[in-house]
DNA sequence: ACCTGAACACCGTTCAAGT
DNA sequence: ACCTGAACACCGTTCAAGT
């Protein structure tokens, strides 16, 4: 039991979160699953928003420190689908995390986004580099796929797994990316094939 | 006053919304704001869950509407900027719209749904019979063009619309997808500036 | 048919105490 | 420092009445 307090707090919240949606996870649930009063989360929380802001940030700093923890910087390819396969292994926390709009901007979230990006902007430009990327600023072309991304995740989850997996959709953007590059970008076939088994 | 109790409670709840954010949309609130008690909304909605899936239901179908009025098919670029616009102004409704997931698949809500994505599909397959857009499956290419749309307007928004506009961000997609076809496609230079303006 | 007021179980948050 | 229990104002929902 070496885990802090705060981080079992924020273990329980995603726990609650998997299981039946935002609207179940309470403070006086999360307390209870910890086995503290129902407003022992105010000694490490200023409120509610500020512990699922923190929760998504937890979230986000890991799949960051999945990607840096490799010997190489992963392709942009890489990047992306390991934050969809992310977001289709926990709907309800990636749901949260675009619902999560300014409202104060919490300094944690803030942060981990950006480090994120900062990572995904920098693959880019190394794809770039060696013509597998088309040219231009590598900040807006990290806008449009990460924006494709995004959108496909949302829909594919918002549809119940009706549509064409985010996977597709993000190998089709590469695939007219790479029309514009002088050479074919990877396609990175195992991991879109991965992927897109993971949700039925 | 022609105008029916359950559209007045909608429409009372969209103003809340707009002002102060989904979690100011109560429905005491709400009966209020049109003068009936905390409880009449049950006579025209089954819960509140149940009124926001209709208030987010009309809004597309307004925006569905706003299309099917002209003489001609827009074409898919002004399609999804009107959609984007539509967004840019209300962007409470959108979060809202994004939000709600499956929880029960509200019939008028995937009629609305559906109908929208069929206008859009014929209008992308005119495109490629001119040879304006990309040949291929045009569900699959109306999916790509959704996704980002969607993921762009979604992270303007959450970033307080410090990052690239909705609309360049689709005007890029298209781009490299002009690429793809044998004739550039209309850029919809003026509907783009417009849209470009809609938000600081 | 349509609405009302009271009531129920629940929630986030605050606060005066406890150790 | 960290937690507790009671309390406050609020919420969605239900239900027995009213017309």
């Amino acid at each position: 039991m070496g885990i802090p307090r705060c981080d079992h707090l924020l273990i329980a919240a995603a726990a609650l979160l998997d299981k039946a949606g935002p609207a179940a996870v309470t403070l006086r649930d999360v307390g209870r699953a910890v086995g503290v009063s129902h407003n022992a989360p105010y000694r490490h929380f200023a409120s509610k928003q500020d512990l699922l802001a923190s929760l998504i940030a937890r979230e986000l700093r890991d799949v960051c420190k999945e990607a840096e923890a490799l010997e190489r910087l992963p392709s942009p390819q890489t990047l992306i689908l390991t934050f969809a396969r992310w977001a289709l292994a926990y709907p309800e926390r990636f749901r949260l995390m675009i619902f999560h709009w300014p409202d104060g901007a919490h300094a944690d979230l803030c942060e981990a986004r950006c480090r994120w990006q900062a990572m995904f902007i920098r693959a880019i430009e190394i794809q770039q580099a060696a013509a597998l990327l088309p040219t231009g600023d590598p900040e807006r072309l990290s806008c449009l796929i990460r924006s494709t991304a995004l959108g496909a995740i949302q829909h594919y989850l918002a549809t119940g797994g009706k549509d064409t997996p985010p996977a597709e959709v993000i190998g089709d953007l590469f695939g007219y990316l790479a029309r514009g590059a002088q050479r074919a970008p990877p396609t990175n076939a195992a991991l879109v094939a991965e992927l897109s088994g993971a949700v039925d």
